[in-house]
DNA sequence: ACCTGAACACCGTTCAAGT
DNA sequence: ACCTGAACACCGTTCAAGT
């Protein structure tokens, strides 16, 4: 009786879920880095075989855009300030404090300069703000994508740092660099030598958000662009 | 007579340098993509065996990291302009362009951000070039920090699109979202959908860097900082 | 319907041994 | 001094076969 009764479907009942694969996947990613994650980690972690892997996911580039989408659909959705200026402001730092959580999704996430379909709502945010301040269209769309330059390179290159720093002992090449500097040469960076870790470690993410922002809006005091409609 | 007449070294003779590995690595990477360079084709490419490229080079990072000094040695050192501001821009508009032209130079440099010993002139140019511009010298490293993002940025973002245009078909998943976009839910983005490939297309690079840049320099008329010595 | 072992075609790296 | 074959411990991916 291949078939008993009714709602028992046919074949080998699963043992596991693409849920399953992809929750494996998060938990190694964050404990490991995604450098380090593989299928074959992977499946051992979840006690199966790699061929069991590709059942549900087709292959190692799915089953990370399958996660980043997950992450997008579970993000909470803040309410942003009114004030368009303030709300393009805010909604760059949201995006920025989401990769900055897990910056291996920016690693990635830059070949396409946005955020998946889940995400793109903070897209919309963005350029929708940047109309209200007066932006045409294109200008807001051009806005966006400095926000994301600016964005994708903070978090990769902060990524970077750290990643070397824990795999590597706490002397980094920059500190060699910077120890045999010669003064004549590079005035101004042996000054500063002795501030760079200081530096390195301040936040300026916003200071620098702001500066792009306001340099790229058209002046304020402007009136709305197409707010009639 | 293992020591015949002088002059003539002991041992075996070489058949491949230091040299010979760095080329071949060079060549392949511009060829093939970073990505894609493993000891292994190196080895092949150059007639050899892969333990012999690791006679030349400690391991594949090293390899790497000689590959860049070599190139920044290399690198024009242009003239730039005397206003401190416009040299600013004009010594991040260069290192822009050097890492545009080799965008797996970005790939690899993040973590460190400065572009290494041979390198480090850009740097001093831009923090000098800021002090003149009246920023405090830790005003200036950040400045320079900032640079550092949004180009780093500019440039993985354009490479890793780049580097997916060419592997996969012509339409990119960006282009396929765009088609499905719900106007109701998306009404600024699917205005837009249009011109997003022309947008894309777009280098503003200098438009982001000038508002960046404006937005961090102190506002001109400023005594020149610590200029008297 | 779901899972698997075994294989294919690769990696980076090491090391004893050869010239 | 320089080079090498052979091995180690890995990869991602496929596919015929099993339950």
């Amino acid at each position: 009786m291949p078939r008993p009764a009714s709602g028992a479907p046919p074949g080998r009942p699963p043992r596991t879920s693409r849920a399953d694969v992809l929750a494996a996947a998060s938990e190694l990613i964050d404990r490991d880095g995604w450098q380090n994650l593989t299928i074959r980690r992977l499946a051992s972690q979840i006690g199966t075989s790699p061929a069991t892997v590709y059942y549900h996911v087709r292959d190692k580039d799915d089953l990370l855009i399958q996660l980043l989408n997950g992450y997008a659909e579970q993000l909470p959705r803040p309410e942003f300030p009114d004030a368009p200026r303030q709300r393009v402001i805010s909604t760059a730092i949201f995006i920025h404090d989401v990769l900055a959580a897990r910056p291996w999704i920016a690693e990635i996430l830059t070949a396409d300069d946005l955020l998946g379909v889940s995400a793109l709502w903070m897209v919309e945010t963005i350029v929708a703000a940047a109309i209200e301040c007066g932006c045409e269209p294109e200008q807001a769309a051009l806005l966006y994508r400095h926000i994301w330059y600016y964005t994708v390179g903070e978090i990769l290159v902060r990524a970077s740092r750290s990643r070397r720093q824990t795999q590597r002992q706490q002397r980094s090449y920059r500190d060699e660099v910077f120890e045999g500097l010669d003064p004549t040469e590079f005035p101004r960076l042996s000054a500063l030598s002795g501030q760079w870790p200081t530096l390195t470690g301040k936040d300026t993410y916003s200071d620098g958000l702001r500066a792009l922002v306001d340099g790229l809006l058209p002046p304020p005091g402007q009136q709305p662009h197409a707010v009639t409609q």
